[in-house]
DNA sequence: TTCATTTTTTGATAAATGTCAAAAGTATTG
DNA sequence: CAATACTTTTGACATTTATCAAAAAATGAA
């Protein structure tokens, strides 16, 4: 919970009071590889901070997985458009690795936000750098090779081809696992 | 500056008094076509809301100019990354038609978020929609084939192609002016 | 270790899209 | 209206990436 709190400072600084309401709602939860924490066609009703461990959010086209996020320690992780909407998700959220996640529900967020306006601003911050994170990705995705991504990707997150299978790594940029091979077979 | 009041109403309804603080803050601007309402390495001190007409951000990337979005009537617009970093803007902003718009400073807002929790609570709903549309964009970008992501585009804004020139779309696309052009020849 | 399973690589070919060049079409303005 | 500039389309060809199939490599369980 510590770490939660540490890294939530990095964006803004709660008075201890709302950082004693924090602590007191979110909860924790562990989970092993493979697991769900949320499966396509529910609503997902919780907001997830990853303390450690790694997960991906991919949806079903036309037969196929279609892996379209990575999320990694400190990451703050939901089916964003059904968290928001409340509407069944469209995607599947599974564990890379065993991980520790702490969760709060959409209800218990939204009384925080009515009871200190601090908490409203820190997720406001938040949710300007996940928006600024978003549009880098977008770029990338649009205007970038298949080759550029891949090294973009791998500067982000250095570690990752020993954590993820090249399958979802190469749906995540977009392109099918063999172009990826055949792109990492030239450094 | 009624049109913004009644905008803003349908994500969240602000007191009267909040709203008269909305009406004192924002700046009313008229810009013609072709003008600029941003250039490339000058800080983005400003949130904008536009109430009629068309502009487009681009970057330039080996002497070509990339479109990466469009604003019409009723959206926000700003250099999303050097209003919330203050860092030069790596974009331009272009008036396609002319166009009336609303401005506020950085420094204003964050006076407003300080003085009106539920304007700062308005804006973060703001940014869950507007981060939910650059979502499904995304998803677009790089799990469709051109050919889909010009028919979704013609959906979400019927009259673009009577609005903004093809080669603009073509790059909002990610793809070059001659494949929209036989995209399109095809229905 | 060995067998079975999963993941990654390689090869051959097809499909999609890009690039360059030129023609056709449209708009602008003096 | 004519001349010019800008936008869009078309053709030929090159490049990138996808797809299908199979081999090779890595992983995990008994």
């Amino acid at each position: 919970m510590q770490h939660l709190l540490t890294h939530i400072s990095n964006y803004y600084p709660l008075s201890a009071d709302a950082q004693e309401a924090i602590h007191d709602c979110f909860e924790k939860i562990t989970l092993a590889k493979n697991e769900y924490l949320l499966e396509e066609g529910k609503v997902c009703r919780h907001l997830y901070f990853l303390e450690t461990g790694a997960l991906r959010g991919f949806y079903t086209l036309d037969g196929k997985e279609i892996t379209h996020w990575f999320g990694f320690e400190n990451d703050f992780v939901t089916s964003f458009h059904s968290f928001i909407t409340q509407a069944p998700a469209i995607e599947n959220i599974q564990l890379l690795e065993g991980s520790i996640l702490w969760a709060i529900s959409k209800d218990t967020l939204t009384s925080l936000f009515d009871r200190y306006h601090e908490i409203e601003r820190l997720v406001r911050i938040i949710y300007e750098r996940y928006y600024i994170r978003l549009e880098e990705r977008f770029v990338n995705a649009q205007f970038k090779t298949a080759t550029e991504r891949y090294e973009n990707l791998l500067q982000h997150t250095p570690h990752l081809t020993e954590r993820v299978p090249l399958g979802f790594i190469a749906s995540y940029l977009g392109i099918s696992q063999e172009t990826l091979s055949r792109i990492r077979s030239k450094f």
